[in-house]
DNA sequence: GCGCTGACCGCCA
DNA sequence: CTGGCGGCCAGCG
């Protein structure tokens, strides 16, 4: 197998496929960070090219890119773009409570996540 | 080939 | 809480 031969470009179109399987893999009513999607596809400090990433994502994959904020809980979109809006509606549709325009990653984000896998729904 | 921008992040004041 | 600064890489004029 060869493992240090792709390196190079290669990498890249590699790890952008990486970013959106690990986006595709976001449960329902869930959310992640820039940040983490970052960091779960082995590239951490990258999170600025995940938006790239997901900017270039193709539409046939269906991926849910609604799912991926920013790591201030919030969506990353200008409040006054239909963007922001579309991503609201969809978000609030799979469950996703907006609280004064945020998210709280502690119940919805990746390690509220493990947290109910552990504790269940105690935390609120 | 250079420089700025961008669906960003984390740290510090 | 807000704002500013540096860092990260790709894309565009």
């Amino acid at each position: 197998m060869n493992q240090d031969t792709e390196k190079g470009k290669n990498a890249d179109v590699n790890w952008y496929k990486n970013v959106w399987k690990v986006v595709s893999e976001i449960p329902p009513g869930h959310v992640l960070t820039y940040g983490e999607v970052a960091r779960l596809s082995g590239n951490p400090g990258w999170a600025r090219r995940v938006s790239q990433a997901l900017r270039r994502a193709p539409r046939k994959m269906k991926l849910p890119w609604h799912r991926v904020i920013n790591s201030q809980g919030k969506i990353s979109f200008p409040e006054d773009s239909s963007g922001w809006t579309r991503q609201k509606d969809l978000l609030e549709d799979e469950g996703v409570i907006f609280l004064n325009g945020k998210i709280n990653l502690e119940r919805f984000g990746y390690r509220g996540a493990v947290d109910r896998l552990l504790w269940g729904e105690e935390i609120l």
